[in-house]
DNA sequence: CGGACAAGCTGA
DNA sequence: CAGCTTGTCCGG
């Protein structure tokens, strides 16, 4: 008899059945079934073994075995989840699960085929005694240095098997996997390689999913860029992936090597911090102009001469290419009356409205609504340009350097636009799309600085030494520049002197002072019935509740088990509900 | 989630 | 009062 969690997301009861004897060779703890549930056969989990179903209940048997599951411990660890990030057993369950039907699994690689050789370089002491420590600790590690080597001596000093490594998009965990094989070292590459993952004895190599890898006793872990915010899942539940190891190896007593040029305070948090020595990694950020535009009149535009003197010097050279970001899309989007002065507000909402097509109709970005492009004081029809978006922003530029620039926004991956263009201007998204640069320019900086966002700091820091690693590092030439009205922010300071304790430092002490996360633990609420689920954790001593607006009501605790204990205690009223612990924004 | 069933509305 | 919609309940 075992107990089975339906692959439904709103079915949150367990529910026993009998195991047929032609089915017991292949069911076991974590395997895939499908049941007969109320009229309609579903697929779902085992999660406990041998049960005995309450009085009265009559269990029905499986009907089928839809292969393999995760093992045991990922069972646990998914029931664990669940009441971390309060979202169903089932859908971390479905993320530790393979995509298609394994009926058996692979035959482990053989033990050590190959000694996988040693990368040398900065960080191989550090990883040394990351795993001497045997729990977790920071690697900080500059943009410009190789993050795969650590990975690559962690795998040389433990081997193979039931080493778990997360790179942050797909493209760095294939690559990561060439260097490891090419290293000597069996690998699994998920999602395709889940069985061979399941068959043990190789590295296993993947993005935020592998999180929940078929490794039944995790030996050692190593995530590549830590900070990376693609390790959280956005949609609900929003668990994130450094967290599901880092608890992984907790109860493994495994060690975790967290590398990232940029720690946030969340990931110092419980965790040791090793460094390269301090001239290695100030060579391993790039040179970082910071232009101060504190007296610029806002109006003048984005181009300050420093950036188009920085333009002419790249672009002179037949080779030399620039990326410059906005993050703004699209051609106007902070318009103000020639003749009056006011700023064009949407008439509806009140919202700021920009111009999508060059002599177009107003719309506005925060409802949609759109109007003529007449000032509604005034009715004149001049209106002048606040703010440029992107598409404004590559047609003056290439205006002013005389080098067609080319647009790369958001859009699909991995399409050729601007993969060859020597000056690309585009938003953050550029940054992903392009391989190399010989200067990124932030055209605005502020706009990441101020994000409304309690991380935005720890982001923008992010997005400084993403775009480091397009440069390279100081003696390979690479060149920063940032257009702010704040030149003494942290984060800027951070990137100049390629130290982010000058960031790390005083938004810790913030942090602390606010209690907010990782010193206290808050959850969202949203949806038609977030009110009254609101309403019912008021009467929990342990977390208060605030509505930061009309329809988001915002928990806090002093830590998670506090926070998670009463979302779990509290009966989720019925209708739509959004919790969102550990929320990004507010 | 989606089927079952009850309550509520409508038109001949 | 059949025929339909809408809402609530519940699953082994």
């Amino acid at each position: 008899m075992v107990r089975v969690v339906p692959d439904i997301p709103a079915v949150h009861r367990w529910f026993d059945y009998v195991v047929p004897d032609a089915l017991d060779p292949e069911v076991r703890l974590g395997s895939r079934v499908r049941i007969d549930l109320h009229g309609r056969r579903v697929g779902g989990w085992v999660v406990e073994d041998r049960v005995t179903p309450p009085a009265g209940v009559t269990p029905r048997a499986v009907a089928l075995s839809s292969g393999e599951g995760p093992p045991a411990s990922v069972v646990d660890l998914a029931v664990w989840a669940s009441w971390r990030w309060a979202g169903p057993v089932s859908s971390f369950l479905g993320t530790a699960s393979p995509d298609r039907v394994v009926r058996r699994p692979a035959v482990p690689a053989r033990p050590h085929p190959r000694t996988v050789t040693s990368p040398g370089g900065a960080s191989v002491g550090l990883v040394a005694t990351a795993l001497d420590r045997g729990s977790s600790t920071v690697l900080r590690l500059a943009p410009a240095l190789d993050a795969n080597l650590p990975a690559l001596e962690l795998v040389h000093r433990v081997g193979p098997d039931g080493v778990l490594a997360l790179a942050p998009s797909h493209a760095r965990a294939v690559h990561l996997a060439d260097r490891l094989r090419r290293a000597g070292a069996p690998v699994a590459l998920l999602p395709d390689g889940w069985a061979a993952a399941a068959g043990g004895g190789r590295v296993v190599v993947g993005t935020r999913a592998a999180a929940w890898a078929p490794i039944g006793r995790m030996r050692a872990a190593v995530v590549l860029d830590a900070h990376d915010e693609a390790y959280r899942e956005e949609r609900s539940p929003t668990w994130s992936a450094v967290e599901v190891v880092a608890e992984r190896c907790r109860r493994d007593g495994a060690p975790l090597v967290l590398v990232t040029p940029c720690p946030t305070v969340a990931l110092l948090e419980g965790s040791a911090l090793a460094v390269t020595d301090r001239t290695v990694e100030r060579r391993g950020w790039p040179a970082v102009e910071v232009v101060d535009r504190t007296g610029d009149d806002p109006r003048t535009g984005l181009f300050s001469e420093r950036l188009v003197t920085l333009l002419h010097s790249v672009l002179d050279r037949p080779e030399g290419r620039v990326v410059c970001i906005l993050n703004r899309t699209g051609r106007a989007r902070l318009l103000a009356c020639a003749h009056c002065g006011a700023v064009a507000r949407c008439t509806r909402c009140g919202g700021s409205v920009g111009q999508p097509e060059v002599g177009g109709e107003l719309r506005c970005g925060r409802c949609g609504s759109g109007r003529p492009a007449i000032c509604a004081e005034c009715d004149s029809s001049r209106l002048k340009l606040l703010r440029m978006g992107v598409s404004r922003a590559t047609e003056e530029l290439s205006a002013l350097v005389g080098v067609e620039a080319v647009e790369v926004s958001g859009g699909a991956p991995g399409t050729p636009e601007g993969v060859g263009a020597r000056l690309v201007v585009g938003t953050e998204a550029a940054l992903h799309r392009v391989g190399r640069a010989d200067a990124v320019a932030f055209l605005d900086v502020d706009q990441h600085l101020l994000a409304p966002r309690f991380g935005a700091g720890e982001e923008s820091l992010g997005l400084l030494a993403r775009a480091a690693r397009l440069v390279g590092g100081r003696e390979a030439g690479g060149r920063l520049l940032v257009q702010t009205r704040i030149p003494d922010h942290e984060v800027l300071q951070a990137a100049v002197h390629g130290d982010p304790a000058r960031l790390t430092d005083p938004e810790r002490a913030l942090r602390r002072e606010l209690g907010l996360p990782p010193f206290g633990a808050l959850a969202l609420l949203r949806g038609a019935a977030a009110e009254s689920y609101a309403g019912a954790l008021r009467a929990v001593d342990t977390v208060s509740v605030s509505s930061p607006s009309a329809d988001r009501w915002l928990v806090r605790a002093d830590d998670h088990p506090r926070l998670c204990d009463a979302l779990a205690a509290t009966p989720r009223p019925s209708g739509r509900l959004r919790v969102e612990v550990d929320p990004t924004d507010v």
